[in-house]
DNA sequence: AGTCGTAACTCGTAAGGACAAGTGACGTCA
DNA sequence: TGACGTCACTTGTCCTTACGAGTTACGACT
């Protein structure tokens, strides 16, 4: 039994012990940790004490439990998918991203309509129970069993200007990039990366384990005059999937363009 | 006491009644909750059972928590601040960052040497165990009390080609940037961004709140040749700060360039 | 030899009790 | 009136006990 006692709570005390034991590299990664009852025996506490230590470290994502089996040290490794937000123009004049052949859709993209919220409005520069066209895609990732969900939304606004848009909405990203090209655009694109806790029903669907974030992309297609035409959201777990993007220094100082 | 039963275990019904409760808006952002004691004649169960269910709503970052005051419904509000990920050359030659002018030193910046990590090592085309300048720096937005931490790290190697950074380490980014400019290299960057939950030290520096992820920004200064010259890192709560990009289309399908 | 049941391990859930510690309001006392 | 102590509330910590449920291995039975 090992004597502990330095600040706060004995359970984190016990978690502290816990967590140095694995940087420390005691316990190495995807390796078994002690039981609860050897824990118990180990710092002389209680099951609660235990638990409560491992509840702790399992929050920061250090440990994952398996209910039956015990604990084990997750790997701190980095993603292993990096999401190249790029856009390139093929000599053809086909759009092309850098990781969409990765993707598989797992489930029949579902096409709908829906209205603006608050924030979806702002973003495209309309007012609030405007109509939109909705498509919402599961991708899946085959080889490393990543999954993320995808939305795409066009304003009914934009979809009368570009009529292949209304006549088959759905249409993948790059297809819905040229559609617009072709109907006098010149698209440029704003993105924002949020993260966030997942809420339950994502965490399901992306079969999220324990403490993971998720990504939370969010691109608008600017076209002509820097009018705001399409809006994506993608969502994904930070566990797995990193966003890249390249900068350049722009010769003018701050020029004011709408977020 | 209201009766529950759906799906899986007795906490997470109760958990289940009390989400639906906030979402539904029966408790409004930032109005208080029932106290345990109410919770558990509510619906008729024990206190570890109510604690239990008040822990998955926490680690969900729904509540928040106050000893000796109760429980809160956390406004879902987005992030206040956006960081915009560009950079301007202003006509003199300066760069200027969006965002640089609300940020203060919260404390000296803190100068040292170390050694590129395989991770370092490999995003600045180095191998392990080089050496390098570093400098960290605490950020703080005394507007909205949103912290950051910085980090800089220029290889030895870079230094001795451009004395001036050799000279004075731990300068701000931007006259970083200059004296690369000054030495001769036509720079631009890469970034990365990946989430992940705060370790213990992170969760203190950055005053985060429970199930509060982080942002993590990577960005690689890349000069002439596409030579990797400066790794800059830029750690903040998700709960504060988003990241705001500019995408262009690039005129040619897929070139490779180094991460 | 193969199958299947059981036993012994793991963690998950739920109850009970007890006391510590933070908070705020009320009332007493100087 | 003002200061301060107490008390009633809150959540935090820790213990004991009990049983349910998933996992694995061993051994007996077919």
């Amino acid at each position: 039994m090992t004597e502990i006692q330095r600040p706060g709570a004995l359970y984190q005390q016990v978690a502290a012990a816990i967590r140095e034991a694995i940087l420390s590299g005691e316990f190495a990664p995807e390796s078994l940790l002690p039981s609860e009852a050897q824990l118990m025996a180990r710092y002389g506490v209680s099951r609660p004490t235990v638990r409560n230590a491992i509840a702790a470290l399992r929050a920061e994502g250090l440990i994952e439990v398996r209910h039956g089996k015990g604990s084990f040290v997750r790997s701190d490794g980095q993603p292993t998918l990096t999401l190249e937000r790029r856009i390139n123009r093929a000599p053809n004049g086909q759009f092309v991203m850098p990781n969409s052949d990765v993707w598989d859709e797992a489930e029949e993209p579902s096409v709908y309509r829906t209205r603006t919220t608050k924030a979806t409005g702002r973003l495209l520069n309309l007012g609030e129970e405007e109509e939109l066209f909705g498509c919402d895609r599961l991708l899946a990732d085959a080889t490393t069993g990543t999954r993320a969900m995808h939305r795409t939304l066009v304003p009914f606004e934009v979809a009368e200007t570009v009529p292949a848009l209304a006549e088959e909405p759905g249409q993948r990203p790059t297809a819905v990039y040229e559609e617009l090209t072709n109907a006098g655009h010149t698209l440029w694109w704003s993105e924002t990366v949020r993260a966030r806790m997942p809420l339950p029903d994502e965490r399901a669907t992306l079969q999220l384990p324990d403490a993971t974030p998720i990504l939370h992309l969010t691109r608008v297609t600017h076209g002509t005059a820097d009018r705001a035409l399409v809006l994506e959201e993608l969502r994904i777990g930070a566990d797995r999937a990193e966003a890249a993007y390249r900068i350049t220094a722009a010769k003018q100082p701050a020029k004011r363009r709408q977020a």
